[in-house]
DNA sequence: GCCGTTTTCGGCCCGACTGTTTTCAGTCG
């Protein structure tokens, strides 16, 4: 699966050319072509046998000839050659936040930098400001940017930075000159991880709003503070940036600062060909500059005679496409689940009673709620033998005596062993409501090991949920190696409905994979895989990685009240 | 380099902030 792969290379071509100071179009059309391929909702290496390539959003005649050299050959000539002609260390450079390829350009020109170490020196000797263009400020920024670039490598996860800006939310709410606040940008959009925080705020004395935001107890350093934006960096070394427009401007502001980037630009030629234009500023006549009246999101999106498109969706241009041919979908909400698939216990790893997971589960408003401990195998988190379950069985039984507008499924979570096997027996799993089969151990085996281990045990016909399918802990943890485009055809053959685990550290299967699954007829199970009350409530991320996928509650097991539910698993079971 | 219900050539989005400048280029989102 070589997706991320191509896009990584063209978006680094694109960066080369920057550097080489070409044609600023050419460098948008590798850039969107990378995008593209990013969220290609199938294997690239497919597309290419079936001379699809060209059919891709962004991608021509010229891209389709290096991608394809590249998926035949493993080289691209043309990425080789631009890599000889710009100095490697560059590419460092201007991922430096404040140095783009103009000012790398001239570093490397004039002082023959041509990396992070030889900018470093340059800024601390003071060779920087005699620069053409730079000063004694620029030094001292550029230095601050290398530290952050070291210190902060990677993204925060999602589950992360969200608490922090409602946080920021709240405390800004309680400021007197605002009127309104928004989270926006990728943390609205609902993106695993996030380079920062948005927050847009409507109130009619902006400056006090800036005032009061450079000086919240988080913030650590402040790196812009204009009229009307500000940016700082808080302690826990996020970026924040808090925009204020005017009440009137709020709707149009927070479409626009939601994004993506890609989505705004594809929106303002749409807009463009109306004979409009679209800022933060609301929507306007091209001729005329007359305002339209704007008085919610969707108005926005209305004016450019589109349906409303939910911020999960707004990634690459191309839902824009479906909204205008009325092909969005009807996104799966929250309230559409009926129960939780997958929840740990104090018999295993779980910290709480299955009845008070029972309860907390009936408190959300669910149906059901299938016990899932762990199986013997997996020691660590004190896995259930046989006896065991069988008690537990017997327990679940009489506890479903108190209700009769909700119940308990028996289940369990059970290890798929090294080769392939479960760590029950068919017997015991053919007795249980749900099966949930898991990979815990063994994470290194190579991909055609682990792929043909999970077909193994998506073949067992006691198997009803593939659980955190890749394995991976955000920031901690890679994936292990597997062939989803073989996973995915052996569940759609099988009938296997595969996890979208909603723990805000794992988020597996992820976004890209789970549109993947749709496209191919797979289920999809959004559990949270809690293992205490409180972990109920991961469900709302699960929730924004199936939107981010596109599905609709016809595609998502949970969504199937419960006689519905139970022929589905017995008939998956034939 | 891509793309086409006005186009196969000539277009290809919008604005804020900073630092270094006398009017703006570069960077960012």
């Amino acid at each position: 699966m070589k997706n991320l792969e191509i896009a990584w290379i063209l978006e680094e071509i694109a960066d080369l050319l920057e550097l080489l100071d070409e044609n600023p179009f050419k460098i948008r059309a590798y850039r969107r072509a990378a995008r593209s391929i990013e969220l290609l909702p199938e294997d690239i290496e497919t597309v290419w046998r079936d001379g699809r390539l060209g059919r891709i959003e962004g991608v021509g005649k010229a891209i389709e000839e290096k991608v394809s050299q590249w998926l035949a050959t493993g080289t691209m000539p043309f990425y080789e050659e631009l890599k000889r002609r710009v100095p490697p260390g560059l590419l460092e450079v201007v991922r430096v936040p404040g140095v783009g390829p103009k000012v790398a350009l001239a570093l490397h020109r004039e002082l023959g930098v041509a990396g992070l170490y030889d900018l470093e020196r340059a800024c601390r000797e003071h060779r920087v400001r005699h620069v053409k263009g730079l000063g004694p400020r620029s030094e001292a920024n550029i230095l601050a940017g290398i530290e952050r670039l070291r210190r902060q490598a990677a993204r925060t996860p999602l589950g992360m930075a969200i608490p922090i800006a409602r946080e920021m939310a709240a405390a800004l709410e309680t400021l007197p000159a605002v009127r309104r606040v928004a989270i926006a940008g990728s943390l609205r959009r609902g993106r695993e991880t996030v380079r920062d925080v948005d927050l847009l705020v409507a109130s009619p004395t902006p400056e006090s709003v800036m005032e009061a935001f450079v000086r919240l107890p988080g913030v650590e350093r402040v790196i812009a503070r204009g009229d009307t934006k500000s940016s700082v960096i808080l302690k826990v070394g996020l970026q924040a940036d808090l925009r204020v427009v005017a009440q009137k401007e709020f709707p149009a502001a927070l479409h626009h600062f939601t994004g993506s980037r890609e989505h705004n630009v594809a929106m303002r030629e749409l807009a463009h060909s109306l004979g409009l234009t679209i800022s933060e500023y609301g929507v306007f006549r091209l001729a005329g500059g007359e305002r339209l009246p704007i008085s919610d999101e969707a108005d926005v999106f209305r004016t450019l005679g589109l349906e409303y498109i939910p911020p999960e969706l707004r990634e690459d241009g191309s839902e824009i496409d479906a909204a205008r041919e009325g092909r969005l979908p009807r996104l799966v909400e929250p309230g559409h689940i009926r129960g939780d698939l997958h929840v740990h216990s104090d018999w295993s790893d779980g910290v709480h009673s299955i009845a008070r997971m029972a309860e907390e589960a009936r408190r959300r408003g669910y149906e059901y709620v299938a016990i899932t401990d762990h199986s013997r195998s997996l020691g660590i988190a004190r896995g259930l033998t046989p006896e065991r379950l069988e008690e537990q069985l017997e327990e679940i039984r009489r506890l479903n005596r108190r209700w009769d507008d909700f119940r308990i499924l028996t289940g369990c979570e059970v290890d798929i062993l090294r080769d392939g096997s479960l760590d029950f027996d068919d017997e015991l799993l053919s007795r249980l409501d749900v099966v949930v089969a898991s990979v815990h151990s063994g994470l290194n085996q190579d991909e055609e090991t682990m792929t043909e281990r999970i077909i193994r045990a998506m073949h067992n016909p006691h198997v009803d949920i593939i659980g955190h399918p890749t394995g991976r802990v955000l920031g901690r943890r890679d994936p292990y190696p597997v062939d989803m485009t073989r996973i995915l055809e052996v569940a759609a053959r099988t009938g296997t409905a595969l996890e979208i685990n909603g723990s805000p550290e794992r988020l597996d299967l992820k976004d890209v994979h789970a549109r993947w699954a749709r496209d191919r007829g797979v289920m999809l199970c959004v559990n949270t895989d809690a293992h205490s009350a409180d972990g109920l409530g991961n469900m709302a991320f699960g929730v924004t990685v199936a939107r981010r996928a596109w599905l609709e509650p016809r595609d998502v097991l949970n969504c199937l009240p419960w006689p519905e539910l139970r022929q589905r698993l017995k008939d998956g079971r034939r």
